[in-house]
DNA sequence: CGGTGTTTTGAATTCCTTCAAATTATGTGG
DNA sequence: CCACATAATTTGAAGGAATTCAAAACACCG
């Protein structure tokens, strides 16, 4: 029973069949989750780790005011924190921002599925790296990237990520998040958002229908979004060389 | 011999003397670095872990038309990537911003230091988590806070990690950072950042005169900011509870 | 004491937001 | 399968936050 998150595993180090059967094993637990629903909340203790099946999830952060931050997109295979159990609380909420399956992982069975295996381990550990790669360039997005620049950022990323779990068709795959949770996630407003969007299409480098994505230029999407897949790491399946 | 390092890794897990022991010998190599120069760069094999022992540096991120963004700043204390061994590639700087004091401690000592404690090995582990939690708030900061409460939320911020480590004397710390490099961590320009310390200075919440910070009214400015020092779990050592 | 880098100021412009309404999709029960 | 309610997208116009450009004032260092 191979998962996206098998395969991505299996892109940082090559796991044995007794490693495949042993995350199957550990990940036999699944619940669904009705989309804007939450899945684990700011403040709970952070016993469980989860691994996204299907659907998409967010990392949200909420201010006081009604603010909220989407500071990461969880996809299918993506684990939500492979190692909060050092933590007491949480400082964020997970979301399911359309429907979602979900495995659920507790601390304790975590920790002996990676005592078992070195390899299982060191990938998992690639994992919680590739994640933070992944944050810092959400912060240069943020930071730096204009409104269209960070569009085209993020699905350039989305469609690399996509493809590495072998969820992309060529240039087609699913990009399901509203107008909102892409606001909420690149730190504009929904009107903004959708006028990039737009553009995007204007300049003849997307469609997006229907919740599915088409890149029609991989390359000018990738210039004007200054778009260099050396983050991703090994989530770059078309990279030169080493990841 | 204490360094930031000790003190910080101390308050995520108990170490022992020998911990302790170790974990300064395996530091005993360090290097002096001058303000506005490189320590690591961006496409480097990264097969050394640096630890700031004093001065601040700065992860940065540099987009080809020469707009950077600096993804997080490291103090004394912090660790550049105690686990940058598992990639092949760095995928970005480390430049001291101001002058700095590093140790290097070479992939293989690092894997021995904490193979020999597992409490070492989970206070390392714990201070990537916080890394990773500090990220996350910088993506909130870009993503949500208006560019007052930005930096109203940095300040905040390094006094608490500041005061974790020892170095800040009640209200007071150091801000060594110019206004270009305090723009190029807050995703502005340095002339909003002028204008925005002018304002948090005519609302009495701090004082800010050669590279001396002092804060006048935390309250006010952990409100105006929407600071919750939750995310910086152990280090808030002002924390009501658990961390 | 002069040169360099940093901070400060002003004015014009740009990008993005806000608010409000219209239009188009989506989903559900009859 | 259509009618209706609800959610999502799109449009327009006005306002605001931050940028840009340029220059002046100030600090720092040898």
């Amino acid at each position: 029973m191979s998962s996206a998150l098998h395969r991505k595993l299996q892109l940082y180090a090559p796991l044995s069949g007794a490693d495949h059967g042993q995350l199957s094993n550990a990940m036999r637990q699944t619940r669904h989750v009705n989309a804007r629903t939450d899945i684990a909340v700011e403040g709970d203790d952070p016993r469980t780790m989860y691994i996204i099946l299907h659907g998409w999830a967010g990392r949200c952060r909420h201010l006081r005011d009604g603010r909220r931050q989407i500071t990461s997109l969880l996809l299918p295979g993506d684990c939500c924190d492979p190692h909060v159990f050092l933590f007491h609380r949480r400082d964020h909420t997970i979301t399911a921002l359309t429907p979602v399956v979900i495995a659920s992982i507790p601390g304790p069975a975590f920790k002996d599925l990676v005592a078992q295996s070195p390899v299982l381990e060191s990938a998992f550990f690639y994992e919680t790296m590739i994640a933070g790669s992944i944050q810092r360039e959400v912060a240069v997005s943020l930071g730096r990237r204009s409104g269209l620049e960070r569009l085209a950022h993020l699905l350039c990323e989305l469609h690399t990520r996509q493809t590495a779990v072998a969820l992309a068709e060529g240039q087609n795959c699913l990009m399901p998040l509203n107008q909102g949770d892409l606001a909420d996630a690149l730190g504009q407003t929904p009107v903004h958002i959708n006028r990039m969007l737009q553009e995007l299409r204007r300049l003849g480098l997307i469609s997006l229908r229907q919740r599915h994505l088409t890149i029609h230029d991989a390359d000018g999407l990738a210039e004007l979004a200054h778009f260099d897949s050396t983050y991703l790491h090994a989530l770059d399946t078309a990279q030169k060389g080493e990841n």
